[in-house]
DNA sequence: GAGTTATTGCAACACATGTTTCATTATGAT
DNA sequence: ATCATAATGAAACATGTGTTGCAATAACTC
């Protein structure tokens, strides 16, 4: 059934309703995106019933007006969460979250949001046309600067373990887009740009379509720069409760494109792995202790 | 992404806009639910356009009007599928849908439970008391190595852009560690480290708290080697449907940390923010303009 | 630089909105 | 049957809505 924020507040005080409330009280049960959708007026006449028995069944439930109830099934439309959502906001409330917490637990409530639409089947799409192409490229190049650098790094990361040729073109000591010279038709480049999008990204994109490379875009909006030029895009929100946008959904979707990348590599990515570790191993990068060393 | 109805009819005729109905028409792609549910003049006014401008837009799209438009999100909103997560399994079933898409689809619904989690009371005391930390230092300093780098790499960027007073201990050239050895009981270590742990995060960290330097801990089990020696420890989950551990989770408290922190300063970050949005101005850094470039 | 066209902001307009009030009707108790 | 209370429909009201037209500004062409 549809998210109905006053399901159990409508139930409890059914019985005490009036015929004409009863009504409105089963319209609103019955059609709650409508309640979102429509105007009070127009929901009424779709009840059959009077605009001011929408406005007494709103006082009847507690509220200031009819408003207060669109407004709350607007939110539920709009927040559109998965259950555990409402599972954390009741017991937010009821604990009293204050100040950090709580913007904290908007923003992860937030990313939790945004791998919902990320979940989407057009989004899953695109994930795997990436993945599709990046397994098809000679070589990949990966670009993400300011904010967006976490995420190419990590795309790279994953790729060069897996026995990718990638290259980060990363800008340290100047040298930035040098890679992308030898780049052609059979190369892919992953730019990751978002608000505000950094001029680098944007010419370093366009030099490398020029040369005929694939660009695959990780970016914030289809009429965004680099969607505009891009082979490919893979569309990601980027909003947040917080003064900064958010990086999450894109990094999740980098680390999903990397994965998928691993997915179609076969033996050639399980000995890529594996000569990874032993190359790890001699050099002792990693503990072999998974736990608490004693104290030096 | 969300269900938009005139995605295409848009990008066909974004060119053609002018400025003001560019803006409109990325207002309606970035936003199809808030189309449905808010009225026009308040989209206008989210959008910070004229609500003329909305009209206009309509108009130019070949409709008699902006209330065609909204009647046409209001019809998407309405067909949409009342649970997505479990409209994607349905589909998936339904559909078939091949191994990339599903084992994506997985790994996305996992960040959304990982955030879920995250979002627990007791992980959000421990992100609060993180940021706190991090607030009082003097100076930060952010570790991580190989796939934590980009989460250390993310809260070190968030932490420059507020004005704080962070360094990324990363290794370039050999000079990983040296900055620590100017920190003291004043300052914080915020280091990353998830299985298979490195032995240079784990080695850096002991020396920094060896100089009493404050540990913060970023890790995947209170019983890390991290988490033991630290003054205090994120605990993030790690599990992944793929080959690869997620970093989604530590990304994600990461920014949560690092936007906490930007909360804490008031005055302080408002003015860094602006001194740093000069000084990328003056370097021309960022384009200027949010959507398309005429085709080089 | 001048002229034309396109764009834009603003104000006015007709109409819709949600709420409140009043008069009438219905219901329940005695 | 009578009376008091609750319920109901309709109208009035203040405010918001989407659209249109006008004047000013900007952009483009010659």
């Amino acid at each position: 059934m549809e998210k109905n924020p006053l399901e159990e507040a409508i139930l409890a005080a059914f019985e005490g309703m009036s015929a004409q409330l009863q009504a409105a009280a089963r319209y609103i049960l019955d059609h709650p995106r409508d309640i979102a959708l429509l105007s009070m007026r127009e929901q009424a006449r779709q009840a059959g019933l009077q605009p001011a028995t929408m406005t007494r069944l709103a006082k009847h439930l507690g509220f200031d007006g009819y408003e207060d109830i669109r407004s709350l099934y607007r939110a539920a439309v709009r927040g559109h969460a998965p259950n555990f959502a409402g599972r954390v906001r009741e017991q937010a409330q009821h604990q009293k979250l204050k100040g950090d917490q709580f913007l904290a637990g908007e923003m992860l409530m937030t990313f939790g949001r945004q791998a919902a639409l990320l979940a989407e089947p057009d989004s899953l799409a695109c994930i795997a046309d990436a993945s599709t192409r990046i397994s098809a490229a000679r070589d990949v190049y990966c670009l993400g600067l300011r904010s967006s650098h976490a995420v190419a790094w990590h795309l790279h990361y994953i790729l060069s373990l897996i026995g990718k040729r990638s290259t980060l073109l990363d800008g340290i000591g100047g040298t930035g887009a040098d890679p992308i010279g030898r780049a052609g038709p059979q190369d892919v480049l992953v730019a990751v740009s978002v608000l505000p999008y950094t001029r680098a990204a944007i010419e370093i994109a366009d030099y490398a379509r020029a040369r005929g490379v694939c660009l695959v875009a990780i970016t914030d909006s289809p009429v965004a720069p680099l969607a505009q030029s891009a082979d490919m895009a893979v569309i990601i929100p980027t909003d947040s409760p917080s003064f900064f946008h958010s990086m999450v959904p894109a990094f999740a979707a980098a680390e999903s494109i990397g994965a998928l990348v691993a997915g179609h590599g076969g033996d050639g990515t399980l000995s890529a792995l594996r000569e990874f570790d032993e190359r790890l191993a001699a050099l002792g990068t990693h503990l072999t202790s998974r736990t608490v060393r004693k104290t030096p």
